[in-house]
DNA sequence: CGTACTCAGTTCAAAAGTTGAACTGGACCC
DNA sequence: GGGTCCAGTTCAACTTTTGAACTGAGTACG
């Protein structure tokens, strides 16, 4: 993807994952999907060039780290980084939007309880949920 | 976009809103912005060929009503519908992942108390936090 | 030993999507 | 009557995606 002058985090986080295929990769990494192969079946309709690259893709920016099990012949597994399982967050508001608006038969379920869980807006600071209506998409000058 | 077999509300959201460029016409309606030459100098670079596109497939979906606000010269302006103001968690998300990962000097911020926010999992039946650890993603037969 | 099959990809031509630049056609402005 | 703004449309060049076939190393079956 094209590399804009953005400083704006949606359109640089889209810049990362946003081709074709990305998050579906990264929703099957979330779930533990970890070989070629099964991302290949997972991902369902992914062509295995479009995978080869989007996995290579994800790797440059650190979403993903490739392991080699096994030298011959030559295997590897793509597992997410931190800052690849932090994209939950992303691909479970996309799951969340799609329940409610898209016809679907999977959930987001929280396992201790049991219940469905969404994604909302929460101000860590004051340690509640920060209403739709109150949040605002603001500059803010960072070092 | 392409329509799969999914059942997948991953897949599902991002057949409506996955195409290049869609969600930063959704950030910047989220912003207030209503009208294809303010969309087309605040999503910047956008081709107006796109933007047109976009926001034709985007009231096919329910996510934008055209509004007409003059009839001699036809003009129009665009509005989300409940179901496109659901969009701002799917783009709070992505903004919040390119907070902390990518460049950006844009936050979200809380109004009422000013803090940044960030977009998090919740159990709307319990009332509190559910920690990203604890969430699946599961199959759940719907009616 | 030979054949089949799996895994992790690569190759390549055709199709689809995107880009950039120019153009349209009213309305208003002076 | 010339210039500008708005809301787009048109079109050729370019890039990306798709789908199908192929590779090459290793394992499993008989």
């Amino acid at each position: 993807m094209i590399q804009r002058s953005v400083r704006c985090p949606v359109a640089a986080t889209l810049d990362l994952v946003g081709d074709r295929w990305t998050l579906l990769v990264v929703r099957d990494l979330l779930r533990g999907r970890r070989r070629f192969s099964e991302l290949r079946t997972s991902v369902e309709g992914i062509p295995p060039a479009v995978l080869s690259d989007r996995l290579k893709a994800l790797e440059a920016a650190g979403v993903v780290v490739r392991r080699p099990y096994s030298d011959h012949p030559p295997r590897s597994e793509y597992v997410l980084t931190r800052k690849g399982h932090r994209l939950g967050v992303v691909v479970g508001a996309l799951a969340t939007w799609g329940e409610e608006f898209a016809e679907s038969d999977l959930a987001l379920v929280d396992q201790e309880c049991g219940h469905g869980v969404s994604v909302v807006y929460h101000c860590p600071k004051c340690e509640r949920p920060a209403p739709r209506s109150r949040v605002r998409m603001v500059g803010a000058a960072r070092p």
